[in-house]
DNA sequence: GATGAATGAGCTTTCATTCAT
DNA sequence: AATGAATGAAAGCTCATTCAT
């Protein structure tokens, strides 16, 4: 492997464990020798990769924001009604939250509430369109083909992830009686029924 | 005025005070000496009152559910149907985050993102009740009238306070094109849509 | 002893304190903590009174050349020849060089070669006005009388200065064959050939 | 080019960079790594050349020492007057100040003031020697000649480099209201009033 | 009740230097 | 000779909390 290969793959092994770390116990209270400690790498060494903390929550949210966004693609690709893609997408997003629960957490306790932290250089959607850009694809082909009403996109979208975000924190905090799974249905047709034309 | 009103008085005035600088500044940038001074006191008198900072935020939270809890009871005891109810809230919870912006911002920039601090004595709802109580209610008697589908609770919830959280959070991110006010309608119709029987 | 007086002592110890350890241990090898220590007192404590290191550098010289100043005023108040008076001056310097190295050496090795230390806030004089200006005086009133030849200040000043500064340098690099104060007959009698008339 | 050449060739171009560095940003703020980057270098190689930062000072000081004691040599070889001698020397000195300027404040800023890097290896004058030696040889040519007053040695060498450095210094601080240029003829003539027999 | 000086652990970040390649 | 990733000690600075007055 080449050299480069290898710094990448160093960068990205930091950017995985840093995330964790973070939706785990929060941006402040995890450390840089915290995380260079997971890693089995001394605290300089990481500066070599990322300049400062700052940077790295950036350069994470980025990251998470393009892994979420090419899972949605892939259901957009599907030749199915907007429907199925509500369900499916609602399924995949609780499968993230129960597999990879850090990609949610970091969206939902990093990157929404640490405004000073991603005011400079994430302005507006900037370090999430990755994310961003396929809910508006897959909302824009619904209201085209007709079955979804043509709304205002953040309408649609702050409903979207807005509920799905909140479905998950209530899961984190232990208040939802049921699974996340056990949702799927009524959320799914709470989010058609509001969408559709 | 008795000596107990007067440190009622002073109690809420550090409360509020706390509010304002936490959902503008952050929880971890703003500092127990910040708010001393923004008070005019010292920072040992404020400890009279809080006994930490941790504590600090507890209360807070508990404030802020028991005056927004309030005035959704307000909409809950009118004589309306569950549709005028939704837009009721929908205005009024837009109304209160432009106005006093420093509420709503607390619940999704503080309380929602700093699981360590909240986690030891506002387990699951203990500090938001307020709130969540007169949601349910809500919830309940347009069940109740036949107006609204019998679903689980949460999956309720969850649509109405992860979508209008996160269209305050789109709008502080100055990422919506319109103002606030200009979704009430769509925001309306859609949470009615979702949730009609 | 009232507070605010107690607070000014302090204050005042601080200084002196860091300008010994600065100017025998040089600017970047003296640390926050070392002078803490030498206090007694906590690094957190010490940030209550001078904001930054770079702040307190600059509080020391003010407070230097106050000091300095303040003795050749001495000088420049007694009904003397600016022959005599220059002969004091250089006594004067020489004698706070062996008494008070600090003072001296705080500008030879603190003040003169940390240019990014002093740029913000002590630029041109602003910071060693006390010291300079008693300098002017001595320089202005014996042109004034015929005793000093008129010339461009800074032309007098650089040879006043740099004469002196050089010999207490070559002096710290042990370097002199003889001591200081040796060399005051020599000196004075250089520099007054210089400006005379 | 045999390849000895071409490490010397290296080592020298080392040697002017660090220089111009250490000048312009001073000794710790400038790093290692700075000055490889400035040389299209890697760190490792450069400490191939120099074994360590303050090795690297120390021959720096010994080059520049050299570098100024050459240009001396040259008036000292003159046969002109001391007289003539002074005005040279203090022409050269400005001149410098003006087109190599990191070699004068080298001395000023980096040499004067890290006693901790250059004590060891560099006592007294042996890295200056070069530059010391001819203001020897000037000054005792001019007292065997008769045109100047026999005194100590270093009392008139204090005099002229203190006053030298002491005018570039406020020129570089930028107090002076005149060009150095236009102080050559009032400073050549004080230093001759002060040497003179 | 009120003050604010004092504490000190803990944070982010830097950088001279080494060494496997 | 040349590379630059890796080390880790140490720096400047912050801040929740305490306590003597």
């Amino acid at each position: 492997m080449s050299k480069i290969d290898k710094k990448k793959l160093k960068r990205e092994s930091i950017l995985k464990t840093a995330l964790k770390l973070f939706s785990a116990n929060g941006f402040h209270k995890t450390t840089i020798p915290d995380i260079a400690n997971a890693l089995n790498m001394s605290v300089g060494n990481l500066y070599n990769y990322f300049k400062s903390k700052d940077i790295l929550a950036k350069e994470i949210i980025k990251y998470t924001s393009e892994v979420l966004g090419q899972e949605i693609q892939k259901v957009n690709m599907q030749n199915i009604s907007s429907k199925e893609k509500i369900k499916k997408i609602v399924e995949l997003y609780f499968k993230m939250a129960k597999e990879k629960p850090e990609m949610i957490e970091y969206f939902l306790r990093v990157y929404l509430s640490h405004r000073e932290v991603f005011s400079d250089g994430c302005e507006g959607m900037l370090c999430v369109s990755g994310f961003v850009t396929e809910i508006m694809i897959f909302f824009d082909s619904g209201v085209e083909s007709g079955e979804l009403r043509d709304q205002d996109f953040f309408s649609a979208f702050g409903l979207f992830m807005g509920y799905l975000g909140g479905m998950v924190f209530l899961k984190g905090e232990n208040i939802l009686p049921k699974k996340l799974d056990e949702y799927i249905n009524d959320i799914s047709e709470n989010i058609y029924n509001a969408l559709k034309a």
